[in-house]
DNA sequence: TGATATCGTCTGTCGAGCAGACGATCGCCG
DNA sequence: CGGCGATCGTCTGCTCGACAGACGATATCA
Protein backbone atom coordinates (compact mmCIF):
# COMPACT_ATOMS: atom_id res chain seq x y z
CA UNK A 1 0.00 0.00 0.00
CA UNK A 2 3.10 2.30 -0.03
CA UNK A 3 2.47 4.85 2.44
CA UNK A 4 5.34 6.09 0.92
CA UNK A 5 8.38 7.88 3.60
CA UNK A 6 5.88 10.69 4.43
CA UNK A 7 4.98 9.62 8.13
CA UNK A 8 7.82 10.65 10.51
CA UNK A 9 7.65 12.81 13.37
CA UNK A 10 5.90 10.48 15.66
CA UNK A 11 8.99 10.09 18.00
CA UNK A 12 8.13 9.11 21.70
CA UNK A 13 6.95 11.83 22.94
CA UNK A 14 10.02 11.98 25.90
CA UNK A 15 7.47 11.79 28.92
CA UNK A 16 10.04 12.89 32.08
CA UNK A 17 7.03 12.11 34.04
CA UNK A 18 6.66 16.38 33.99
CA UNK A 19 2.88 16.88 34.24
CA UNK A 20 0.70 16.89 36.91
CA UNK A 21 -1.00 19.46 35.91
CA UNK A 22 -4.17 19.16 37.98
CA UNK A 23 -5.95 20.52 34.65
CA UNK A 24 -6.59 17.06 33.68
CA UNK A 25 -9.76 17.72 30.82
CA UNK A 26 -11.56 14.66 32.28
CA UNK A 27 -13.23 12.08 30.23
CA UNK A 28 -13.33 11.66 26.32
CA UNK A 29 -10.85 13.26 24.48
CA UNK A 30 -11.78 11.00 21.46
CA UNK A 31 -9.84 7.67 20.56
CA UNK A 32 -6.79 9.34 19.67
CA UNK A 33 -6.34 10.69 22.96
CA UNK A 34 -7.16 7.13 24.30
CA UNK A 35 -4.58 5.59 22.39
CA UNK A 36 -2.06 8.16 22.95
CA UNK A 37 -2.36 7.98 26.50
CA UNK A 38 -2.19 4.85 26.91
CA UNK A 39 0.72 4.43 24.17
CA UNK A 40 3.05 6.58 26.48
CA UNK A 41 2.28 4.74 29.58
CA UNK A 42 2.56 1.38 28.22
CA UNK A 43 5.64 2.02 26.09
CA UNK A 44 6.96 3.87 29.41
CA UNK A 45 6.62 0.78 31.31
CA UNK A 46 7.85 -1.52 28.34
CA UNK A 47 10.71 0.25 28.05
CA UNK A 48 11.52 0.38 31.69
CA UNK A 49 11.26 -3.52 31.49
CA UNK A 50 13.34 -4.00 28.63
CA UNK A 51 15.82 -1.52 30.21
CA UNK A 52 18.90 -3.74 30.45
CA UNK A 53 18.11 -5.47 26.41
CA UNK A 54 19.95 -3.56 24.23
CA UNK A 55 17.60 -0.62 21.59
CA UNK A 56 14.86 -1.15 24.92
CA UNK A 57 11.68 -2.28 23.36
CA UNK A 58 12.96 -2.10 19.70
CA UNK A 59 15.12 -4.73 20.59
CA UNK A 60 13.00 -6.90 22.15
CA UNK A 61 10.92 -6.82 19.62
CA UNK A 62 13.60 -8.29 17.49
CA UNK A 63 14.87 -10.74 19.87
CA UNK A 64 11.12 -11.91 19.95
CA UNK A 65 10.64 -12.41 16.02
CA UNK A 66 14.58 -14.44 16.08
CA UNK A 67 13.35 -16.58 19.05
CA UNK A 68 9.93 -17.44 17.96
CA UNK A 69 10.65 -17.55 13.98
CA UNK A 70 12.68 -19.60 11.63
CA UNK A 71 16.12 -17.61 11.49
CA UNK A 72 15.38 -14.40 9.66
CA UNK A 73 17.69 -13.06 7.32
CA UNK A 74 18.69 -9.10 8.83
CA UNK A 75 16.52 -7.79 5.85
CA UNK A 76 13.42 -9.75 6.21
CA UNK A 77 13.40 -8.77 9.93
CA UNK A 78 14.03 -5.14 9.43
CA UNK A 79 10.70 -5.24 6.72
CA UNK A 80 9.02 -6.91 8.98
CA UNK A 81 9.69 -4.55 12.03
CA UNK A 82 9.95 -1.61 9.94
CA UNK A 83 13.23 -0.61 10.57
CA UNK A 84 15.84 0.13 8.20
CA UNK A 85 18.91 -2.54 7.00
CA UNK A 86 21.46 0.17 8.26
CA UNK A 87 20.00 0.36 11.79
CA UNK A 88 18.77 -3.11 11.83
CA UNK A 89 22.92 -3.71 11.16
CA UNK A 90 24.47 -2.20 14.51
CA UNK A 91 21.31 -3.38 16.33
CA UNK A 92 22.05 -6.91 15.70
CA UNK A 93 26.03 -5.98 16.35
CA UNK A 94 24.96 -5.07 20.09
CA UNK A 95 22.73 -8.12 20.27
CA UNK A 96 25.87 -10.37 19.16
CA UNK A 97 28.29 -8.53 21.29
CA UNK A 98 25.72 -9.35 24.17
CA UNK A 99 25.99 -12.69 23.26
CA UNK A 100 22.15 -13.14 22.56
CA UNK A 101 22.30 -13.77 19.15
CA UNK A 102 24.81 -15.50 16.10
CA UNK A 103 25.29 -14.36 12.79
CA UNK A 104 25.42 -17.21 10.49
CA UNK A 105 26.53 -17.74 6.91
CA UNK A 106 23.05 -18.81 5.25
CA UNK A 107 24.30 -21.84 3.53
CA UNK A 108 22.26 -21.19 0.45
CA UNK A 109 22.52 -17.79 0.11
CA UNK A 110 25.71 -16.60 1.20
CA UNK A 111 24.99 -12.95 1.11
CA UNK A 112 22.39 -13.43 3.85
CA UNK A 113 22.88 -14.09 7.56
CA UNK A 114 20.90 -15.87 9.29
CA UNK A 115 20.06 -14.73 12.81
CA UNK A 116 20.04 -17.11 15.34
CA UNK A 117 19.05 -16.93 19.16
CA UNK A 118 22.19 -18.39 21.85
CA UNK A 119 20.92 -20.00 25.06
CA UNK A 120 21.88 -16.79 26.56
CA UNK A 121 19.38 -15.03 24.47
CA UNK A 122 16.42 -17.13 24.81
CA UNK A 123 17.07 -17.08 28.87
CA UNK A 124 16.97 -13.49 28.52
CA UNK A 125 13.91 -12.98 26.46
CA UNK A 126 11.77 -15.25 28.71
CA UNK A 127 13.16 -13.51 31.86
CA UNK A 128 11.84 -9.60 29.86
CA UNK A 129 9.12 -11.44 28.58
CA UNK A 130 7.68 -11.69 32.10
CA UNK A 131 8.90 -8.44 33.47
CA UNK A 132 6.71 -7.27 29.77
CA UNK A 133 4.07 -9.56 30.31
CA UNK A 134 3.60 -8.16 33.75
CA UNK A 135 3.74 -4.48 32.80
CA UNK A 136 1.26 -4.97 31.17
CA UNK A 137 -1.00 -6.77 33.35
CA UNK A 138 -0.02 -3.54 35.29
CA UNK A 139 -1.10 -1.44 32.71
CA UNK A 140 -4.22 -2.26 32.41
CA UNK A 141 -4.90 -2.91 36.26
CA UNK A 142 -7.55 -0.20 36.02
CA UNK A 143 -9.74 -2.42 33.91
CA UNK A 144 -11.38 -5.41 35.72
CA UNK A 145 -9.79 -8.75 35.32
CA UNK A 146 -12.94 -10.05 32.47
CA UNK A 147 -12.64 -6.45 30.63
CA UNK A 148 -9.01 -7.51 30.26
CA UNK A 149 -9.48 -10.39 28.51
CA UNK A 150 -11.84 -9.12 26.25
CA UNK A 151 -9.58 -6.02 25.45
CA UNK A 152 -6.83 -7.80 24.91
CA UNK A 153 -8.72 -10.28 22.39
CA UNK A 154 -10.26 -7.05 20.67
CA UNK A 155 -6.89 -5.70 20.55
CA UNK A 156 -5.46 -8.92 18.90
CA UNK A 157 -8.37 -9.24 16.19
CA UNK A 158 -8.16 -5.95 14.80
CA UNK A 159 -4.18 -6.04 14.99
CA UNK A 160 -4.15 -9.40 12.66
CA UNK A 161 -6.72 -7.75 10.97
CA UNK A 162 -4.64 -4.92 10.12
CA UNK A 163 -1.24 -6.81 9.93
CA UNK A 164 -3.42 -9.20 6.96
CA UNK A 165 -4.84 -6.05 5.30
CA UNK A 166 -1.34 -4.94 5.07
CA UNK A 167 -1.47 -6.98 1.87
CA UNK A 168 -3.88 -5.09 -0.56
CA UNK A 169 -4.23 -8.78 -2.44
CA UNK A 170 -4.33 -10.01 1.37
CA UNK A 171 -7.16 -11.53 3.09
CA UNK A 172 -8.77 -12.32 -0.90
CA UNK A 173 -6.22 -13.64 -2.49
CA UNK A 174 -4.72 -16.05 0.34
CA UNK A 175 -7.81 -18.16 -0.36
CA UNK A 176 -7.01 -17.94 -4.36
CA UNK A 177 -7.47 -15.15 -6.20
CA UNK A 178 -5.05 -14.19 -8.92
CA UNK A 179 -3.76 -10.59 -8.20
CA UNK A 180 -5.89 -7.94 -9.41
CA UNK A 181 -8.39 -10.26 -10.97
CA UNK B 1 7.48 7.94 39.70
CA UNK B 2 9.89 9.89 37.76
CA UNK B 3 10.94 7.24 34.94
CA UNK B 4 14.18 9.75 34.51
CA UNK B 5 15.38 10.79 31.66
CA UNK B 6 15.97 6.64 30.31
CA UNK B 7 13.22 5.90 28.05
CA UNK B 8 13.88 7.04 24.33
CA UNK B 9 14.71 5.56 21.38
CA UNK B 10 10.94 4.65 20.97
CA UNK B 11 10.82 6.18 17.67
CA UNK B 12 8.23 5.83 15.02
CA UNK B 13 9.21 2.82 13.34
CA UNK B 14 9.03 3.76 9.82
CA UNK B 15 7.02 1.39 7.91
CA UNK B 16 7.99 1.93 4.57
CA UNK B 17 5.21 -0.86 4.18
CA UNK B 18 8.50 -3.24 3.19
CA UNK B 19 7.43 -6.12 4.50
CA UNK B 20 4.94 -9.02 2.79
CA UNK B 21 6.59 -11.69 4.27
CA UNK B 22 4.90 -15.24 3.79
CA UNK B 23 6.27 -16.27 7.21
CA UNK B 24 3.61 -14.15 9.06
CA UNK B 25 4.06 -15.92 12.56
CA UNK B 26 0.38 -16.33 12.74
CA UNK B 27 -1.62 -15.43 15.80
CA UNK B 28 -1.07 -14.24 19.15
CA UNK B 29 2.32 -12.78 19.63
CA UNK B 30 1.34 -11.36 23.05
CA UNK B 31 -0.14 -7.74 24.10
CA UNK B 32 3.02 -5.95 22.98
CA UNK B 33 2.77 -6.97 19.29
CA UNK B 34 -0.98 -6.16 19.02
CA UNK B 35 -0.32 -2.87 20.31
CA UNK B 36 2.48 -2.66 17.95
CA UNK B 37 1.19 -3.13 14.71
CA UNK B 38 -1.80 -1.49 15.87
CA UNK B 39 -0.27 1.99 16.46
CA UNK B 40 1.86 1.49 13.92
CA UNK B 41 -0.88 1.60 11.33
CA UNK B 42 -2.67 4.20 13.59
CA UNK B 43 0.10 6.38 13.74
CA UNK B 44 0.92 6.02 9.38
CA UNK B 45 -2.77 6.83 9.46
CA UNK B 46 -3.15 9.81 11.19
CA UNK B 47 0.27 11.07 10.53
CA UNK B 48 -1.65 11.14 6.75
CA UNK B 49 -4.57 12.45 8.02
CA UNK B 50 -2.71 15.55 10.12
CA UNK B 51 -0.09 16.10 7.22
CA UNK B 52 -1.24 19.44 6.20
CA UNK B 53 -0.75 20.73 10.16
CA UNK B 54 2.35 21.67 11.19
CA UNK B 55 3.97 19.06 13.50
CA UNK B 56 1.79 16.62 12.14
CA UNK B 57 -0.13 14.43 14.93
CA UNK B 58 2.00 16.28 17.42
CA UNK B 59 0.65 19.59 16.53
CA UNK B 60 -2.89 17.99 16.26
CA UNK B 61 -2.90 17.19 19.62
CA UNK B 62 -1.58 20.69 20.88
CA UNK B 63 -4.16 22.58 18.94
CA UNK B 64 -6.90 19.94 20.46
CA UNK B 65 -5.54 20.60 23.94
CA UNK B 66 -5.98 24.59 22.92
CA UNK B 67 -9.43 24.09 21.43
CA UNK B 68 -11.18 22.36 23.77
CA UNK B 69 -9.64 23.70 27.43
CA UNK B 70 -9.21 27.06 28.89
CA UNK B 71 -6.26 28.73 26.96
CA UNK B 72 -3.28 27.29 28.42
CA UNK B 73 -0.05 28.15 28.90
CA UNK B 74 2.90 27.06 27.07
CA UNK B 75 4.24 25.42 30.04
CA UNK B 76 1.56 23.19 30.47
CA UNK B 77 0.56 22.22 27.21
CA UNK B 78 4.46 21.35 26.91
CA UNK B 79 3.65 18.90 30.77
CA UNK B 80 0.77 17.60 29.52
CA UNK B 81 1.30 15.85 26.33
CA UNK B 82 5.12 15.48 27.33
CA UNK B 83 6.42 17.93 25.24
CA UNK B 84 10.00 19.52 26.08
CA UNK B 85 9.03 23.77 26.67
CA UNK B 86 12.00 24.27 24.08
CA UNK B 87 9.99 22.45 21.87
CA UNK B 88 6.87 23.78 22.03
CA UNK B 89 8.37 27.24 21.15
CA UNK B 90 9.09 26.58 17.81
CA UNK B 91 5.77 24.33 17.34
CA UNK B 92 3.58 27.21 18.70
CA UNK B 93 5.68 29.64 16.66
CA UNK B 94 4.85 27.31 13.27
CA UNK B 95 1.17 27.26 14.60
CA UNK B 96 0.96 31.63 14.73
CA UNK B 97 2.60 31.51 11.66
CA UNK B 98 -0.34 29.46 10.05
CA UNK B 99 -2.83 31.56 12.49
CA UNK B 100 -4.26 28.76 14.02
CA UNK B 101 -3.26 30.15 17.89
CA UNK B 102 -2.46 33.53 19.16
CA UNK B 103 0.10 34.25 21.75
CA UNK B 104 -1.85 36.70 24.49
CA UNK B 105 -0.65 37.90 27.63
CA UNK B 106 -1.63 36.06 30.64
CA UNK B 107 -3.04 39.28 32.55
CA UNK B 108 -2.39 37.86 36.12
CA UNK B 109 1.17 36.58 35.20
CA UNK B 110 3.29 38.34 32.27
CA UNK B 111 5.47 35.84 31.95
CA UNK B 112 3.54 33.54 30.76
CA UNK B 113 1.50 32.98 27.61
CA UNK B 114 -1.99 32.07 27.16
CA UNK B 115 -2.57 30.28 23.90
CA UNK B 116 -5.82 30.89 22.22
CA UNK B 117 -7.32 29.35 19.17
CA UNK B 118 -8.33 31.33 15.79
CA UNK B 119 -11.26 30.61 14.52
CA UNK B 120 -9.38 29.44 11.34
CA UNK B 121 -7.79 26.97 13.95
CA UNK B 122 -10.71 25.86 15.34
CA UNK B 123 -12.01 25.17 11.65
CA UNK B 124 -8.97 24.08 10.45
CA UNK B 125 -9.05 21.49 13.78
CA UNK B 126 -12.59 20.19 13.13
CA UNK B 127 -12.08 19.65 9.19
CA UNK B 128 -8.98 17.32 10.86
CA UNK B 129 -10.75 15.74 13.45
CA UNK B 130 -13.12 14.57 10.83
CA UNK B 131 -10.17 12.75 8.60
CA UNK B 132 -8.98 11.45 11.78
CA UNK B 133 -12.06 9.92 12.86
CA UNK B 134 -12.44 8.63 9.48
CA UNK B 135 -8.72 7.31 9.66
CA UNK B 136 -9.43 5.57 12.88
CA UNK B 137 -13.17 4.05 11.78
CA UNK B 138 -11.22 2.59 8.81
CA UNK B 139 -8.19 1.39 11.32
CA UNK B 140 -10.82 -0.73 12.87
CA UNK B 141 -12.27 -2.13 9.71
CA UNK B 142 -11.77 -5.53 10.66
CA UNK B 143 -13.72 -5.38 13.29
CA UNK B 144 -17.78 -5.45 13.39
CA UNK B 145 -18.99 -2.78 14.61
CA UNK B 146 -20.27 -3.67 17.75
CA UNK B 147 -16.78 -4.85 18.66
CA UNK B 148 -15.82 -1.57 17.17
CA UNK B 149 -17.88 0.25 20.02
CA UNK B 150 -16.83 -2.07 22.46
CA UNK B 151 -13.19 -2.11 22.00
CA UNK B 152 -13.17 2.11 22.00
CA UNK B 153 -14.93 2.20 25.60
CA UNK B 154 -12.42 -0.54 26.75
CA UNK B 155 -9.99 1.63 25.47
CA UNK B 156 -10.97 4.86 26.90
CA UNK B 157 -11.58 3.52 30.20
CA UNK B 158 -8.06 2.14 29.98
CA UNK B 159 -6.46 4.91 29.54
CA UNK B 160 -8.81 7.06 31.79
CA UNK B 161 -7.66 4.75 34.26
CA UNK B 162 -4.14 5.32 33.83
CA UNK B 163 -4.09 9.24 33.36
CA UNK B 164 -5.94 9.78 36.33
CA UNK B 165 -3.43 7.08 38.75
CA UNK B 166 -0.66 9.13 37.01
CA UNK B 167 -0.33 11.39 40.23
CA UNK B 168 -0.93 9.92 43.27
CA UNK B 169 -2.19 12.71 44.54
CA UNK B 170 -4.81 12.98 41.43
CA UNK B 171 -8.31 11.97 41.79
CA UNK B 172 -8.80 13.12 45.63
CA UNK B 173 -5.72 16.47 45.22
CA UNK B 174 -7.84 17.70 42.62
CA UNK B 175 -10.44 19.01 44.79
CA UNK B 176 -8.24 21.39 46.86
CA UNK B 177 -4.64 21.44 46.64
CA UNK B 178 -2.32 24.16 46.74
CA UNK B 179 0.09 24.49 43.60
CA UNK B 180 3.23 22.29 44.24
CA UNK B 181 3.73 23.53 47.65
C1' DT C 1 14.00 45.70 49.04
C1' DG C 2 16.45 41.47 47.84
C1' DA C 3 16.54 36.33 46.99
C1' DT C 4 14.68 32.62 44.56
C1' DA C 5 11.72 30.29 41.28
C1' DT C 6 9.15 30.22 37.02
C1' DC C 7 7.93 31.38 32.03
C1' DG C 8 9.32 31.62 27.40
C1' DT C 9 13.25 32.09 24.35
C1' DC C 10 17.66 31.24 22.29
C1' DT C 11 22.09 28.70 21.44
C1' DG C 12 25.13 24.67 21.16
C1' DT C 13 25.69 19.93 21.33
C1' DC C 14 24.54 15.24 20.72
C1' DG C 15 22.57 11.29 18.67
C1' DA C 16 19.49 8.76 15.60
C1' DG C 17 17.79 7.92 11.12
C1' DC C 18 18.29 7.90 6.39
C1' DA C 19 20.26 8.26 1.53
C1' DG C 20 23.90 6.68 -1.12
C1' DA C 21 27.86 4.02 -2.32
C1' DC C 22 30.40 -0.20 -1.91
C1' DG C 23 31.94 -5.29 -2.20
C1' DA C 24 30.08 -9.77 -2.23
C1' DT C 25 26.94 -12.79 -4.04
C1' DC C 26 22.80 -14.50 -6.40
C1' DG C 27 19.88 -15.41 -10.56
C1' DC C 28 18.97 -14.84 -15.15
C1' DC C 29 19.69 -15.10 -19.95
C1' DG C 30 22.23 -15.24 -23.92
C1' DC D 1 30.57 -20.07 -19.71
C1' DG D 2 30.31 -14.97 -19.05
C1' DG D 3 28.04 -10.79 -18.55
C1' DC D 4 24.20 -8.00 -16.26
C1' DG D 5 21.02 -6.49 -12.96
C1' DA D 6 19.25 -7.20 -8.34
C1' DT D 7 19.84 -8.15 -3.52
C1' DC D 8 22.28 -8.62 1.08
C1' DG D 9 24.88 -6.48 4.64
C1' DT D 10 28.07 -2.79 5.64
C1' DC D 11 30.04 1.73 5.88
C1' DT D 12 30.04 6.92 5.35
C1' DG D 13 28.16 11.49 5.37
C1' DC D 14 24.41 14.48 6.00
C1' DT D 15 20.36 16.20 8.15
C1' DC D 16 17.17 17.02 11.56
C1' DG D 17 15.14 16.84 16.08
C1' DA D 18 15.59 16.61 21.09
C1' DC D 19 17.60 18.20 25.08
C1' DA D 20 20.81 20.85 28.42
C1' DG D 21 22.00 25.26 29.72
C1' DA D 22 21.94 30.19 29.87
C1' DC D 23 19.33 34.39 29.49
C1' DG D 24 15.89 38.41 30.42
C1' DA D 25 11.46 39.22 32.26
C1' DT D 26 8.48 38.58 35.83
C1' DA D 27 6.20 36.62 40.00
C1' DT D 28 6.48 35.39 44.91
C1' DC D 29 8.14 35.32 49.42
C1' DA D 30 11.19 36.93 53.20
Amino acid sequence: MSMSTRASTVRKPTAPAAAHEHAVPGPSLGLSWSLVALLREWSTRVEAATEDLPDGMRGYQVLRVVVHDAPPTQASLAARLGIDRTVMTYLIDRYVECGFVERRQDPADRRARRIVATARGRTKLAEVDVRVADAEEDLLSGLPPEDRVRFRDLLERAASSITEDDDPCGVVARAATPPAG
